[in-house]
DNA sequence: CGGCCCCTTGATTATATTCAACCCTTGTGG
DNA sequence: CCACAAGGGTTGAATATAATCAAGGGGCCG
């Protein structure tokens, strides 16, 4: 399983890596500023040894980590700005995923001492990813999954979007880049719950559903309340 | 029910501040290195304007929050060098409430920039704190009540416990500060099920109740087959 | 066109919640 | 010193919610 995923590594975006090499080590290798990937490529083992940080310049990121008979939690969805790669003891806490294709950058975890402006950027960031994941106990912990799915949605679309960017195709609809299965793993449900959830909402008419992956926030007060906009 | 918290805090610990004010306000005026504070004492409001950091010298802290309709969760668990006080904009995204009689040092949101010490050691923290939360969001999602209680109270009393430590009496137990309801908070269940799960873990062997704050793991082993150390 | 993957929906079951009663400990006041 | 009240804890029975098991329905790519 764990290698079924590395096999689309290089192949996803068209350039290929050293067969068999794991992105991690590309990136290991490369001075790059910022290293280009594709989606749906394994940047990170939850477990290997940790020695560099990641920052997310472009693109989307999700952080997991596994039980030993499998289950899975998507712990963080990561955008721009946004840190990973942290260790507990001297390993990776998480694995870590592209949504979509992005753009990183590593710093070895020594440049935390000598880079003061890089240290204060991370404290920053670091400050709020707390406050994310704060929330995000709430939702898994509190919250009911209809509540949970509204929070979800509520979060890809914040308020103040504007549109006409490149990823809102002229409404106000979003694609979301991720399975039901891997939206499942990030809420704490099953997937069969989420689209039952997805359907619920379609029918009260909070939100209309596009296609599978591409949904529209019809009423927002009343998804705001369902997610307990605090 | 907030005023209900509140009233404790003058007279949980035998000594009397200024009636009716609140703990934060005491710390704000103290300029003193560390700040002695009682059990059950609330130092932070979720929503107040955050104006400070805090470090926790020594004791407990839980940080909450809450839905509008009341529902809990207990978002992190505290010891001695971790940080609290957070905001993403201007405002604490949690309380803040002392657990055991505690030491805290408040510093002002602009120290950060000027002192580099100070910086390093919350960046420290700040990632300790993370994979903590991300280990929780796991609990949080994936595991079944029986495990998530299992992995509290691992959490407790880690592996490397020195015996003969103050809060040690003598044999292996650990004297647990939080109430059921406080604990069902932080595992997201309810405390009836949190109580329930205790007896299936004594009926099981994996632990002794000498009383219901007071418990002594029998078989590690299990309990960490049970919580799924990774 | 066919196969594959993902998604949706239905029926059944497992798990935790809710509602309710009782118990134990602790601290207080007669 | 005992009785009693209050707060927390335990346990049982009924219920709600989400998981599991199972079948079928698109959309997309080869």
């Amino acid at each position: 399983m764990r290698q079924a995923i590395e096999d689309r590594i290089g192949t996803s975006h068209g350039r290929s890596h050293a067969p068999g090499a794991e992105l991690g080590h590309a990136l290991l290798d490369g001075p790059a500023p910022g290293q280009r990937v594709g989606g749906h490529a394994v940047l990170l083992h939850e477990g290997d040894p940790a020695r560099r940080i990641m920052e997310l310049v472009e693109g989307a990121v999700m952080l997991t980590k596994l039980l030993p008979d499998g289950r899975r939690q998507v712990v963080e969805l990561l955008g721009p700005g946004d840190v990973f790669g942290l260790a507990c003891g001297d390993a990776y806490v998480c694995s870590a995923e592209t949504l979509t294709a992005s753009v990183v950058v590593a710093h070895e975890r020594g440049a935390l001492e000598r880079d003061g402006a890089l240290a204060a950027r991370l404290l920053r960031r670091f400050e709020s990813q707390l406050c994310t994941l704060h929330a995000h106990a709430l939702v898994l912990g509190r919250m009911s999954a209809l509540e949970r799915v509204a929070f979800f949605l509520l979060r890809l679309m914040p308020e103040g979007r504007q549109p006409g960017r490149g990823d809102a195709p002229l409404d106000g609809s979003v694609h979301i880049a991720m399975t039901r299965q891997e939206i499942a793993d990030f809420l704490g449900l099953t997937l069969e719950t989420v689209s039952r959830a997805f359907s619920e909402l379609k029918r009260r008419g909070l939100v209309a559903l596009l296609r599978a992956d591409e949904v529209r926030i019809r009423d927002r007060g009343s998804m705001e309340r369902l997610a307990g906009a605090a």
